[in-house]
DNA sequence: GCGTTTTATGCAGAAATCTGCATGAAATTG
DNA sequence: CAATTTCATGCAGATTTCTGCATAAAACGC
């Protein structure tokens, strides 16, 4: 990995989360602190963040701030983290779109290897920011407020691909009702990801579990795996468990 | 193997991979590693990638990462405008990306009835803010750098569609060269887009106007319109002029 | 065609850069 | 204040780059 590489990506890191620590830095991208701290030297040098004690802070802190409300990020990072210790070198990705997908893009480690396919734009955007994802974007109409494509031409791509993985930014979840959403095209694409997929992971911040939108994507069982920010053996997630899903 | 074809190939694979390796790219056309450095030297020198140690890397990261500051972008504005003149209700239009293009989509009355069809991931974005366009992308790979997404199905699914406008956004024009690019896929893409459409836009900033790349997407006679920030009576455009070409 | 000039390429040795490690200093935490 | 973590510095090994030079190829003038 090359020098500017690093500091491109360790400003992405910083304008993203608004902090980084050395020590996370130097494991991500297997090299020695010492290297991150002199990378965060030379980019504070630049003006390009604010170098602290045990890592770096972007600018925004010191200047004029654009707070990205993103609504229960922490939730959704926690998420992301256990969502990217599945995907393995060389795997095929197939994602939805959404704000957990999105944090799942900004925490893949840069040294991961995969061909991520996705109907989502800010997804597929993201993902171009990693130096070693293929990203092949599945092209249709523009679903305007999901920003996500959808139509018979995208159903038809994504039954050509088996993906070893995939990942469903969950709208709602229930026992009973499965998996359901909002939007009807949108659950058209999801239902063939699910089917189509080898693994099918749903992410899901807590708040969602037990409850049901109007259209129904698969049930509970046709899920491989569920990841919400709580512990795995949460009262919340017996019923899931108890149906055969992995819980993480 | 030619020189100049040397150069092209790295700043193909350049603009591929965001990235190339002194040592990987010497072993990959067996010449000196010397050579290639000559080579990304000469390349840097023109602007057309970035030189760090021990190899290259997308302009992008210099550039377009952080810095918001659109480049001339009175001028795109001024092409834009002049460029939302062409676009009637109920037509088909095909563009390309580019931050021209994108000033394009910002500019968009809010009344306009229309399809966009395009490969850019940014524009096709911009078009979704719209309440009255419909947007369809055009899936495949995405070009890291550039955003837009190319390939062979990029380019099978822009053959299916006759757009009524056809808008590129140009990176160099020249009366003898044609309209040339430096990205080998980004041409397929572009190449195919002039064929297919009924009218092709090419919107330009002056600067731009007699200069070439190393590769060719077109003869200017193939375009029908060309747009620039200058009066279109300006001496610097007589030539295109007299090839019959419209001037805006 | 032939000699000259220019250009392109490879090589060798010196210089510069990058990175990890060790050491001691400084900062942080409880 | 003591323990821990983080930092700065210098240094060494590896890699990369630079420079001048030799050779070969191409372009040019005549």
């Amino acid at each position: 990995m090359l020098k500017k590489e690093r500091q491109a990506y360790i400003l992405h890191q910083v304008n993203l989360h608004n902090k980084v620590l050395s020590s996370h830095l130097s494991e991500q991208m297997g090299v020695s602190e010492d290297t991150i701290r002199r990378d965060l030297a030379e980019l504070a040098k630049e003006g390009k963040m604010l170098k602290v004690h045990g890592g770096g802070l972007s600018n925004s802190f010191h200047q004029g701030a654009v707070a990205q409300d993103v609504y229960a990020i922490e939730e959704k990072r926690i998420i992301a983290m256990k969502a990217v210790e599945l995907i393995r070198d060389g795997m095929f990705v197939l994602t939805t779109g959404g704000t957990t997908i999105l944090q799942l893009a900004r925490m893949l480690p840069p040294e991961l290897r995969a061909t991520f396919v996705t109907v989502s734009l800010p997804a597929a955007s993201e993902y171009a920011n990693h130096p070693n994802i293929e990203v092949i974007v599945i092209g249709d109409k523009l679903s305007k407020n999901s920003k996500i494509t959808v139509g018979g031409e995208a159903i038809a791509k994504i039954k050509d691909i088996r993906a070893d993985l995939c990942f469903i930014g969950v709208n709602a979840i229930d026992v009973q009702a499965g998996l359901t959403d909002n939007d009807w095209e949108v659950v058209q694409v999801k239902k063939t990801m699910v089917a189509t997929a080898k693994k099918v992971v749903a992410m899901c911040i807590s708040e969602k579990v037990n409850t049901a939108e109007h259209l129904k994507v698969c049930n509970v069982e046709d899920i491989d795996i569920l990841i919400t920010e709580l512990q795995p053996k949460s009262k919340k997630l017996q019923p899931y468990s108890s149906k055969g899903i992995k819980i993480l």
